[in-house]
RNA sequence: GCCCGGAUGGCGGAAUCGGCAGACGCGUCGGACUCAAAAUCCGAUUCCUUUGCGGGAGUGAGGGUUCGACCCCCUCUCCGGGCACCA
């Protein structure tokens, strides 16, 4: 690369003066109309900023310097999703905290994000770690419990004794730990939950409105899965009067049932089975309880199950059906038991081989069993038979409600949301535990300042034989701080580092006024024992409302104040990665929704409209990683090419949200693209070159290609076709190159159409132009319909579909000239002659068609 | 296994209401400049064939619809993503 203009020089100069300006700072309750353009905040991590992270970021600036420059209020702002376990992890091997390492690392992103140049308030930044900020985290957390939306519960984690530490489902590899491969087994714990699937259905229907990837939407529905069926009782036989009751959404098949499947966990397993069936059938379930859900999934591995010895009465044909525990069966999804219909279902088929179980046909399919998909129903008796199968649905519900053993159900298989972390870098969780008893006196009192906090229902935990009780901060007891502690390993038994901080952990409380304070030795009046919970909340708090926070970072009596949430709403544009298809973004609506339940917004859905940005692999097309060594650094990109060519390379590689290799010698076009134009602009004296002139008159050409390039750059950064919209200002530029004289007005169009892209080089041409304020405060060029198109007109000639000449034609020229016009051409004649013409087709302004024969 | 998405020169990619395939950029080749090289500028660059003019083939493979298909339909291959015993 030879020569490059003085980018780093003019990136920082602009960089200031932006700031100090403050040229993108949103104006609250501004009369221009609104735009909101919103990143997925990162994750400072301890690497710095990734090559990715431009990407988004790139075209999220783009479209709010458009935005700008076409008269809008734009809010672009940044801020820092900061807690979360590498934070903590490298406390653990370090010792530095995680909130010095955390803040090491904001600065570190903030400055290389600073670099590029982008168009965001700073005055918004916002962090997760922030008090200011968590404040409202715990507080919409506390709205979720009073509402009886947050509850705990004992669900199985692995823990790992050797580790000293609870362990995730992908921190379990093999049934051993991934880290040191130490056994590993499963524990209940109890953990904090949150009822999303109280929302299962509006979360369904809220993304029909929503503008977002298909498959985007297509992930969200198959993850809440909702599904249709009924639910069917089955009387167990002899004297123990259990019912089991099934789900099904195939109850056409009812009558080809040959027998029934538990869950190993299901609770009516230790009640039905049969004493001569007991040794087995608790051998197995222990060997169930052994397996992790996803050794339990694996597809490969052969249908397993025992006998319990116990029969129940199928509600419509009375016939006796064995009784089988599996764990193909999961205890989490519908009741936990299935009718096996082996003929028409796959897992029931080959259990049913397995085990050697009859099998009945009820559906006509023809061909090999099983038959899973639909048809005409058969054997199942006259009342059945013949009916397709959707029919036959409705059928058997009908008879089953007659009976009152059945009844319609919808299940889903979206699960409650578990929410709470034995980790230390996290939200503290702002609940105390007290006392049964103190409790009720809680409830007693009149005029505490719980009473509206507290759920209708009460939270509560048994603990060695005594019941403990969920108590809420109240509002102005947040927030509650994240103490700071020695030592950031769990407890040996599992519990966040939090537990180990006795003197904050064991305190208590004074239910007249909220105030928690660690434990007097005496026991004081008014005050009861309380002890913290020590569980903090998982990363996906806090992203779940930040969109809402940037409106106004420093409200003080709610998440977001009523004026700047009527004002702003929701982000315009909302881009992100892929990755967070589903949790995240599923998350972020349940809140959303939430807080809309409880007036806090105005909105149900909080993100109107979402693309999801590609992922830049590296030079070797494989995902960048530290391990393959193959990394590219921004900073070294910057420091060597510019933020401009960085920017304008990381939009012209290709698709917005395609998958795209990183070429590290495909970044010289745009630098000798951005070099061009600064050679273009700038004279031998460093001030405008001397072929710009006020006085040059435009030939229709380069006017026409002035306007076609305004077209093109607005429609395509409106379609998000940056590539496409940086090849046509390169068009450009290659046409302006090559003439002698240039307007001023034609000049300065050209700046403002890159501006967008390479704002700092834009900028300072522009100053060079004799500008005093920022080019976008400069209307955003239109363009003029009537100078988009010449004179003449370009036909095509085509024999038998073949390209064979071309024409140029004046616009008024009627189709019988131009048919006439193309049989008469030079270069088609040869093609024409001694053939016999069959037809012409002719497309107005485009192609004339000869269609010949011989 | 199921559901999506994709496949275009040496490379990244353009072009889709069915109408000039290969815009723009990278790379490569040739030329200019230079003692020379780098850089820069100019030109060429899908493949085959032809001295040339031309001609032929061509958008993962095979078939179909059409005057005309990268584009629509059917079958298949490969790659990427998601889900995965959810009854």
């Amino acid at each position: 690369m030879g020569e490059m203009y003085p980018f780093g020089e003019i990136e920082s100069k602009w960089q200031r003066l932006w700031d100090w300006n403050g040229t993108f700072i949103a104006v609250d309750g501004d009369c221009r109309p609104k735009y909101y353009v919103l990143d997925m905040f990162p994750y400072p991590s301890g690497a710095g900023l990734h090559i990715g992270h431009p990407e988004g970021y790139t075209a999220s600036d783009i479209l709010a310097r458009y935005h700008w420059a076409n008269g809008y209020n734009v809010l672009h702002p940044m801020g820092w999703d900061a807690f979360g376990l590498p934070a903590e992890q490298h406390a653990l091997q370090t010792g530095i905290s995680p909130k010095l390492n955390t803040d090491q690392n904001v600065a570190r992103f903030r400055g290389q994000i600073r670099r590029m140049g982008f168009a965001i308030d700073w005055t918004r930044e916002i962090n997760t770690t922030d008090q200011c900020y968590y404040r409202w985290t715990q507080w919409i957390f506390l709205q979720l419990f009073k509402r009886g939306l947050a509850f705990v519960d004992e669900r199985p984690v692995w823990w790992c004794g050797a580790l000293k530490a609870v362990l995730s489902n992908e921190e379990v590899v093999g049934g051993k730990s991934e880290r040191g491969s130490h056994a590993v087994e499963r524990r209940l714990l109890r953990q904090w939950v949150l009822r999303i699937t109280a929302y299962a259905d509006r979360l369904l229907d809220g993304l029909g409105d929503l503008d977002w990837p298909d498959s985007t939407k297509r992930q969200q529905i198959a993850w809440i899965g909702r599904s249709e069926g009924v639910e069917i009782d089955f009387a167990v036989d002899g004297s123990c009067g259990e019912v089991i009751t099934v789900y099904s959404t195939r109850a056409d098949t009812i009558m080809g049932a040959t027998y029934l499947v538990l869950a190993p966990e299901h609770p009516a397993v230790k009640k039905i089975t049969a004493p001569t069936h007991c040794g087995a059938v608790e051998k197995y379930c222990v060997e169930a309880a052994r397996k992790g859900d996803l050794e339990r999934t694996d597809l490969a591995k052969d249908k397993t199950g025992a006998f319990t010895g116990a029969y129940a009465t199928h509600p419509l044909s009375g016939e006796k059906l064995p009784i089988w525990i599996a764990d193909y069966v999961l205890p989490s999804y519908g009741t936990g038991a299935v009718m096996a219909v082996p003929a028409h279902d796959d897992r029931d088929y080959e259990f049913a081989k397995r085990f050697n179980l009859p099998m009945r046909v009820v559906v006509a399919g023809g061909g090999e069993l099983p038959f899973c998909g639909y048809g005409t129903v058969c054997g199942s008796g006259q009342w059945l038979d013949g009916l397709e199968c959707d029919g036959a649905k409705a059928v058997v519900l009908q008879k089953l409600k007659e009976k009152s053993a059945g009844r319609g159900a919808v299940k889903y298989k979206l699960r409650d949301w578990l929410f709470s972390r034995q980790r230390y870098w996290g939200e503290p969780i702002p609940i105390v535990w007290v006392r049964e008893s103190d409790y009720g006196v809680l409830l007693g009192m009149a005029g505490s300042p719980y009473g509206e906090f507290l759920p209708e229902k009460p939270v509560c935990y048994e603990e060695a034989g005594e019941k403990f009780y969920a108590v809420p901060l109240p509002l102005e007891q947040l927030p509650l701080i994240l103490p700071e502690v020695d030592d950031y390993r769990p407890s040996d038994c599992g519990e966040s580092p939090l537990a180990k901080a006795t003197d904050w952990v064991e305190a208590e409380i004074n239910f007249a006024s909220g105030q928690v304070r660690p434990r007097s030795a005496g026991g004081a009046d008014g005050w009861v024992l309380a002890r913290r919970e020590t569980n903090t909340m998982p990363q996906w708090a806090g992203s779940c409302w930040y969109h809402l926070r940037y409106l106004s970072p420093n409200c003080l009596d709610a998440p977001v104040s009523r004026e700047a949430e009527a004002y702003w709403g929701c982000p315009d544009f909302y881009i992100g990665g892929a990755e967070h298809a589903v949790l995240h973004l599923l998350y972020a609506r349940f809140w959303h929704q939430f807080l809309c339940d409880i007036g806090v917004v105005t909105k149900a859905e909080p993100y109107p409209k979402l693309f999801h940005q590609g992922i830049i692999l590296g030079e070797d097309g494989n995902k960048m990683s530290k391990s393959r060594g193959n990394v590219v650094n921004p900073d070294r990109v910057i420091g060597e090419c510019g933020a401009d060519a960085l920017r304008v390379y990381e939009m012209f590689l290709g698709p917005l949200d395609a998958v795209k290799p990183w070429d590290s010698r495909g970044i010289g076009g745009p630098c000798r693209f951005l070099r061009r134009v600064w050679q273009l602009y700038v004279g031998a004296d460093g001030g405008l070159s001397g072929t710009f002139s006020a006085a040059v008159e435009e030939s229709d050409e380069t006017d026409r290609m002035i306007h076609c390039t305004i077209r093109k750059v607005r429609e395509d950064i409106e379609l998000l076709h940056f590539n496409t919209a940086l090849s046509q200002l390169m068009v450009a530029l290659n046409h302006l190159q090559k003439l002698k004289k240039i307007s001023i007005e034609t000049g300065e169009i050209f700046l403002q159409l890159l501006a967008p892209f390479a704002p700092h080089l834009a900028e300072e041409l522009w100053e060079k132009m004799g500008h005093g304020e920022s080019i976008v405060r400069a209307q955003f060029p239109n363009y003029d319909v009537s100078k988009l198109s010449c004179a003449l007109r370009k036909i095509v000639v085509q024999v038998n579909g073949k390209l064979r000449g071309e024409l140029q034609v004046s616009q008024d020229a009627s189709g019988e000239e131009i048919i006439n016009l193309a049989r008469s051409a030079e270069s088609v004649i040869p093609h024409l002659v001694g053939r016999e013409l069959a037809d012409e087709v002719y497309v107005p302004g485009r192609l004339v068609n000869f269609v010949v024969r011989n």
